[in-house]
Parts: C-alpha cells; sequence; structure tokens
RNA sequence: GGGGCCGUAGUCUAGUAUGGAAGGAUGCCGGCUUUGGGUGCCGGUGGUCGAGGGUUCAAAUCCCUCCGGCCCCA
C-alpha cells in the first residue's frame, strides 16, 4: 500500500502534522472523508481502542464511587442561558436547533457543548437535604462545538464523540476540595494506565473555564513540542447551584447551596497516546488499549503449509482461549508486508511462526516498542507475552517522561524565555508574582501562552515581568 | 477577524495559463510466480472532474454563490 510506504518514511518528529493525518487514515483509526468539518467517522479498529480506553477511566470512576447516568442532548436556550459567565463562554461555539425541516420550532434547542445545564436542572430536583450528597455521576456522550479555529483529527473536532464528563455536588467547600483531589487522583492513574506522562497546572484566572472558581489541567507535549490538554478539573463553587437553585437543608435546619465539581475527558486522550507512544513506523499501543494485542504472522512455503498453519491454529486458540485479543493475518500478502502493515496499526506483540520454528518447536516474538526479536520455546509463549507486556508498557511510560521533562526548560528573564522558546519549543517557565494583569503581560511580551501554574511547586525568586518576589513558576508554550 | 492556496477513480496526481476526445501511478478483481522485512509479470475494473448557477457552438479549464480541506497574519 503506497499509504504505508509514505508513513514509514516520515518523520514522527520533525514532520508531525504529515504524520498524524497519514497515520490515523492508513492505520483504520478513522476516515475522515465524512462530508462535515470536524466530524469523523471511527473505523472498528480505531473504535475499538477509543472503548477499551475510556473503559479504564469509567471503572475507575465506579471505583471511586461514581455512577453512569445519561442526559439528554437538547437543553432549551432559556436554561442554558442561566448562569451568564457560562452562557458568554460558550455563546460562539453552541449550535442551535430552531427548525425542523418544513416547520420553525416555537422554543430554541441547543446542542450540549458540555452537560452543566442539563444535568444542573435535575440536580436541584434532586437535592433537598445534606443526605442527598455527595452526589457523584458521570455519563460519557457525545457533545457540539462549533470550534472557529482549524479542527484536527480527533484532537479537535465539532462533534466530541466520547466525552466523559463527571459532575459531583457537596454540602461543603472541604468537600468540594477533597473532591477536586480524588478527581485528580483518578485522572492520574487514568493516565499513568495509558502510559502518559503529564503535568498538573491550575489555569490563570483568566483562562478559567466559564462558570468555575478555579480549575486544573494536565498537560502532556505532543511530538511537535507544542502541549495538549488532556483533561480539566474544575471547582465550580456555588455558581451554578446560584444559577440553578441546587439548595439543600443542612442538619441544623438551615438552607444552603450545593458546592460543585467537574471534571472532564474525551477521545483526545486516544489521539495523544497514538501521537506520543508512535514512532515513524507508525502507531504503538499500549497492550492494555490495543484492539489487536498479538498478531500471528505464517510464514508459509511450499510444502510446508499444512505443518505451519496447524501450529499457527494451535497457538491462536491457547492464547485466545487466555483471553488475549489475538488475531492470524491469513491473507495472501508477502509476510514482509505484513510485518509493517501491523506495525503501523500499532499491534504491541507479533508471532512469526514459520517451518524452522515448527522444527525447534519454538516461535519469534517481536516487541513493536524496540522491534527485539526473541525465540521462546511453544511452553513458554504465554508467560512471556505477559512479561512483554509490561516491559512494553514500562518502556512507554519511560520514553513518554522522558519525552516531557527533556523538553520542559526554566528561563529567570523573559527574554531568555523567548529565545529558548524560538530554538527549543516546547514548555519554558518563567518566575511570576502572582498578578493576573503581570500573567496577561507575559503572555503578550513572550507571544506565548500561559498554560498555568503548580501552586505546590517552590520559588525562590523575583517575578520575570515585574521584579516584585515570585509566589509561582508561570508554564509558557503554544496550545493545541 | 483579515489575507492566500487547493478540490479530477478508493488513494495520490497530470491536464486549467491559451475552452475543443479525462491521462498516469497506486489500490481493487482474475491468473501465474513468490513468501523469515514492502515479489515480479500478464489481463481486467474503477470518473456526476466538490455542489449549484452563469457565459459559450463547446467548460475539469472562464465568471458567480455555496460546501469541504490546507496555509499565513492578528
Amino acid at each position: 500500500m503506497i499509504i504505508m510506504a509514505k508513513v514509514s518514511i516520515i518523520n514522527k518528529v520533525t514532520n508531525f502534522s504529515e504524520w498524524y493525518d497519514n497515520v490515523v487514515e492508513a492505520a483504520d483509526i478513522i476516515d475522515k472523508r465524512y462530508p462535515v468539518k470536524g466530524m469523523l467517522v471511527w473505523k472498528p479498529y480505531g473504535f475499538k481502542a477509543l472503548k477499551l480506553t475510556m473503559r479504564i477511566l469509567e471503572d475507575l470512576l465506579d471505583e471511586y464511587g461514581h455512577e453512569e447516568a445519561y442526559f439528554p442532548m437538547l437543553v432549551p436556550e432559556e436554561v442554558f442561558g442561566l448562569e451568564k459567565d457560562f452562557l458568554e463562554g460558550f455563546s460562539g461555539e453552541t449550535f442551535v436547533v430552531e427548525r425542523t425541516i418544513s416547520r420553525n420550532l416555537q422554543r430554541k434547542f441547543l446542542l450540549r457543548p458540555t452537560s452543566e445545564t442539563v444535568m444542573y436542572y435535575m440536580f436541584r430536583y434532586w437535592i433537598k437535604s445534606y443526605r442527598d450528597l455527595p452526589l457523584k455521576l458521570y455519563q460519557t456522550v457525545n457533545v457540539f462545538r462549533y470550534e472557529t479555529e482549524h479542527t484536527r483529527p480527533i484532537l479537535r473536532v465539532r462533534e466530541i464523540i466520547r466525552f466523559n464528563e463527571s459532575h459531583t455536588a457537596h454540602a461543603t467547600p472541604e468537600d468540594a476540595e477533597r473532591q477536586i483531589k480524588e478527581a485528580i487522583e483518578v485522572y492520574s492513574k487514568f493516565f499513568n494506565a495509558l502510559d502518559l506522562a503529564y503535568i498538573i497546572l491550575r489555569t490563570p484566572k483568566w483562562d478559567t473555564f466559564a462558570g468555575a472558581e478555579y480549575n486544573y489541567d494536565f498537560f502532556t507535549l505532543m511530538p511537535d513540542r507544542r502541549a495538549i490538554e488532556l483533561g480539566s478539573v474544575i471547582n465550580l463553587g456555588q455558581k451554578f447551584a446560584k444559577a440553578f437553585e441546587i439548595v439543600f437543608q443542612k442538619e441544623d435546619g438551615t438552607h444552603e447551596y450545593a458546592y460543585q465539581t467537574c471534571y472532564g475527558v474525551s477521545e483526545r486522550v486516544v489521539g495523544v497516546l497514538m501521537s506520543v507512544h508512535g514512532d515513524d513506523r507508525g502507531i504503538i499501543f499500549p497492550p492494555n488499549v490495543a484492539p489487536i494485542q498479538i498478531i500471528i504472522i505464517p510464514i508459509v512455503y511450499k510444502g510446508t503449509e499444512d505443518i505451519v498453519l496447524k501450529k499457527v491454529e494451535r497457538v491462536f486458540k491457547q492464547l485466545k482461549d487466555k483471553k488475549f485479543r489475538v488475531k492470524v493475518d491469513y491473507s495472501e500478502k508477502s509476510p514482509g508486508e505484513k510485518f509493517y502493515y501491523w506495525e503501523m496499526k500499532g499491534v504491541p506483540i507479533r508471532i512469526e511462526i514459520g517451518p524452522r520454528d515448527v522444527e525447534k518447536g519454538v516461535v519469534v516474538l517481536v516487541r513493536r516498542d524496540t522491534l527485539e526479536k526473541i525465540t521462546v520455546k511453544d511452553e513458554e509463549i504465554e508467560g512471556k507475552i505477559r512479561e512483554l507486556f509490561e516491559e512494553i508498557k514500562r518502556e512507554l511510560s519511560s520514553r513518554s517522561e522522558k519525552w516531557l521533562n527533556e523538553n520542559i526548560f526554566s528561563a529567570e528573564k523573559l527574554e531568555d524565555a523567548v529565545r529558548i522558546y524560538n530554538e527549543k519549543k516546547g514548555i519554558v517557565k518563567v518566575p511570576w508574582c502572582g498578578d493576573d494583569e503581570c500573567g496577561q503581560k507575559i503572555e503578550e511580551e513572550t507571544g506565548l501562552e500561559a498554560l498555568g501554574f503548580d501552586p505546590e511547586e517552590k520559588i525562590d525568586g523575583i517575578c520575570s515581568l515585574c521584579g516584585r518576589p515570585a509566589k509561582h513558576y508561570m508554564y509558557l508554550g503554544k496550545k493545541y
């Protein structure tokens, strides 16, 4: 296939955009030919990876006491507008339904760009007493955002097809704070499970989520050294509770507005993990989310077909019985072509079985991450595969961590920050006094975006802009 | 928000300046040959030239509107 030939010669780091567009399509993750901008078709192979990924998150949320529910996709306009910062924040990107083909509707409906207003309208009915709290719900649904910036397959789309959004309500601000910590813990475990390195930053006030008190974002670094948001954890305080009249009675008989949090992650993480873990040959899926974990390639010569295929079937059945996601490539293509093809699709382990292996009672295992070939005895296949899965995960984790760490720089002065960024891209941190005006000026003067700051990080220096004592490092870069 | 480029078979693309028979590669199908890192040969298949309208004897080509994609600047 010509697409595969192309993929193998595209350098992921120097030519990331081209690499990405080719790989997601050639590897059967998505088909971008559907004629609506920012809306993709997910093919079975890609969708399986997405499903396996989301299941990890949903299992974690369940484990931490969340319950899954479903809320409708349409919001009446007047409900959407109840919290005015939120309305303003999402006004430019929210789709409106105002007619059928042949008649106008009497009332306008909006397509959820996220479900705060949809859910909180109902929270008012459900939350009457402190005994109803905390309430911890999530749903994994599609949301719609009319992106004005350029869309990118999976990474920036107009229909987000799997938005996992959690929404919680609490009796006290302390309990909401605790929930924020819990959410950060859940997401940390989730991204660890995907072998993705990240930094957690508090968003500067002027970039905070519409209608929120404050929020934290998880960032990682793409191959083009631009930062990408993996997930957001938001403390909503009482703003929405006041707008939606979510009021409960306390033990002492008085009434109070609930304290709320929300946090979300989308299919974007699948786009990110393919990008971060991949190499010039294509995708490398971590074994726990790989749609196919093991691909068996029979090496067939004339005269030895029978004994080879017999062994192939035996190994396949053995692994299948042990619940591995395993497949045999019986197609007529040459072995070499199959190797390139399944490498591009990111299958973590390949098994080659030919006449020589039948004779010796062995098989050849090949790791996708290092391309190392390992000969193992038939009776050791299963154990070796489990071992390799662990090793592959460790390797992907450490590569991802190395990539992120070696691309975070620090500078004392703004001109140094700019110089470093122009030379190296990535993320540059500078001392900041914590003042919002100063922060926004730092963005202007450097031409970079403020990703946020780590409130826990210790600093001893002076603000890179105004010279007052610094409180935090401001992380700067370019965002997706 | 402002400016520019592009759209021809599943995919990539020539043809557009100067209007006059839609061509190649790859894929796909059939056959033979091969198979431990992208086999080779032979034959075949596949097109509303993004959509709509206009100019013309004649439009992939010129004009207008829209849709989709890409790039640059703020």
